[in-house]
DNA sequence: CTCCTTCAGGCAACGGTTTGCAGTCGAGCG
DNA sequence: CGCTCGACTGCAAACCGTTGCCTGAAGGAG
């Protein structure tokens, strides 16, 4: 019996792990899955066996006959969304500490891409399905259902029981409230959700209407709507707005990383931040407090967020119903980039 | 037979569409499998009953009878890090345009976790796993391997086949050839990388060879190797470095994160960049480009990268063999935040 | 000492698809 | 006309744990 570190045996399975204990497969079975019902020696006896066979019960052979795979899919918009990607390792990392593995699949905004990732984590048997953010298409969820696949919605609030997110719009509103409280009459909003769908455009409506409470209309000219999330993309918008004839003094944004390009935007064109040019960013990711000044931001906080969302997660997953849910609750951070408005 | 929206019928299996179709199970599976097999009419009546039936293979009973999960595992240390998170998209979008599903774990750099991961991906049954980055438990590709578990190294290069990645080192060695080109002579190296293990710290040795080469030395005050990987921590090395006493005309870094962060501390310090400071980062992000003054960095392709570790894995997944591979190129980008270095 | 209860563990079916083997049928060939 | 061959397709086993049901033994009560 050679044993040298080598040696690719073909890995054991339950009947070779039952002929050493001595006992029948269904006893190795019970001894992973139901150790209470078996007597102490069997289960050291059993345990010893697997060990010393580097026994892993086969999950492919388990969900069959069980119909629980211990998998579960995560479907997100983008991986290259910082939040979006710790959010899905924080996620992993606490399935995986409840024995589940993660499917992952990023639909890159893509509907379709969205629509097939459903198929496909269907076909492969997981146990619940996550859905970050809001829909790209509208039958995705419907489909997951019909399919009899528990999903959970998550990171964007929606009446969409169960749902695990934030209310984003009433977050806007708050920013813009405070921007309006700080004595700013000339706004501007960066959130590059054009190319994307309707539904996500509810948070030009949320700062459209906090404004209106204050008499003030946001102009077409001053929402840059376009263009990608990242840094370059927020310098690009500044520039954008100022070709526009736009010289607002508040600039809100949908993430950190466009504040953080507008900022360095607007230092570059010689603007001081917030002497004259507030801005807000979003998410209170780490860039928000590694820039000078510091960025006012929404914090989304992410412990909370994936901690809540595995619980539910295992909660779909093992078949119970998860509890009736509320929005999460977001934070205003204040902090250097937002100021009083310039005299004008 | 009611049809509407909202019914949950139990999903359709393929003795469902075998009886619709007139066939026997064994047809269906051929339809799908083998369609070569099958007669025209026979085929297009077997598609019709299952596209009616809405009929999809059930991944798990198929894996287990066919020894092929169409599932592969990605191993990451991190997915914080921009480029690996941006690496698994695109490795996860191209996977599935073959079908083939992924599956996702992140070590966050803890060996105990990553060895963990390989176990369980090997549970699960999936047809190859990808460890992306050097080893952090030296057992985990063995491990891998002595489950039958065909097994890609990607990201970094090792000589440890099959792998696919940069040969960072040598990269920095150019990086660091370029800086004394420019006449720098007292250098600093940000690479984060103390808490981790060894291996990772071959970067440092590739510095110093290049610079012992110009009969120059790296005193262990001018290395920060604690620390995180984002643009605070790259800000704090540069404090940390003058707090020391160290005064370099060139960082060099090890991602570009961190170089951002040492360039915005320089100009909230004062130091022009590249006049007073050079720094060069590493990855070629987008960050890199959205800076003023833009970075000096090496560019990893990551298009190339993903093209390639996802052509290997498939040839790992359907058992071929994947021939001899080198090292990727990468390449200096030479931007504005490297100069000559400053008279003293 | 017998009967009932309880607990531990074995037997065998089961889950849904794939696949080796064999059988059918029509066409082509000698 | 009989035989061979090829093209299709069906039959049934196999993949490997899990689980419902059942038996046997041990312990306790009467």
């Amino acid at each position: 019996m050679d044993n040298f570190t080598g040696d690719i045996r073909p890995p054991a399975k339950s009947g070779d792990v039952a002929r050493l204990a001595g006992v029948s497969p269904a006893t190795v079975s019970r001894a992973f899955n139901a150790p209470h019902l078996l007597d102490q020696q069997t289960l050291a006896r059993v345990r010893d066996a697997a060990a010393r066979l580097e026994y892993r019960p086969q999950g492919v052979a388990r969900s069959l006959r069980s119909r629980r795979s211990l998998l579960i899919g995560v479907l997100i918009p983008s991986l290259r969304n910082t939040y979006f990607a710790q959010t899905v390792e924080r996620v992993q990392a606490l399935l995986a500490e409840r024995g589940y593995t993660v499917l992952i699949a990023s639909s890159r905004y893509d509907p379709a891409a969205e629509m097939a990732a459903v198929k496909a984590m269907a076909a492969q048997g997981v146990d619940a399905l996550l859905l970050v953010g809001r829909p790209l298409d509208a039958m995705s969820r419907p489909t997951a259902t019909r399919l009899g696949l528990p999903s959970l919605r998550a990171w964007a609030w929606l009446d969409e029981p169960p749902c695990i997110g934030f209310d984003h719009d009433a977050a806007l509103r708050v920013v813009t409230q405070h921007l309006l409280s700080l004595g700013h009459r000339h706004f501007a909003l960066v959130a590059p959700f054009r190319a994307l769908h309707d539904p996500l455009r509810s948070r030009l409506t949320a700062v459209r209407e906090a404004l209106a409470e204050a008499g003030l209309a946001l102009p077409p000219a001053a929402v840059v709507d376009d263009g990608g999330f990242g840094l370059a993309d927020g310098r690009q918008a500044l520039r954008v707005l100022h070709a526009r004839g736009q010289t607002p003094t508040a600039v809100i944004c949908s993430n950190d990383l466009l504040a953080a390009g507008v900022v360095l935007q607007a230092q570059a064109q010689g603007l001081a931040v917030p002497k004259d040019l507030s801005v807000s960013g979003y998410n209170d990711l780490d860039i928000a407090t590694a820039l000078d000044p510091a960025l006012t931001t929404v914090a989304t906080p992410m412990t909370d967020h994936a901690t809540r969302v595995v619980a539910a997660l295992l909660d779909l997953a093992q078949g119970r119903d998860v509890g009736t849910l509320t929005p999460l609750p977001t934070r205003l951070v204040v902090r250097g980039s937002t100021g009083p408005a310039p005299a004008r």
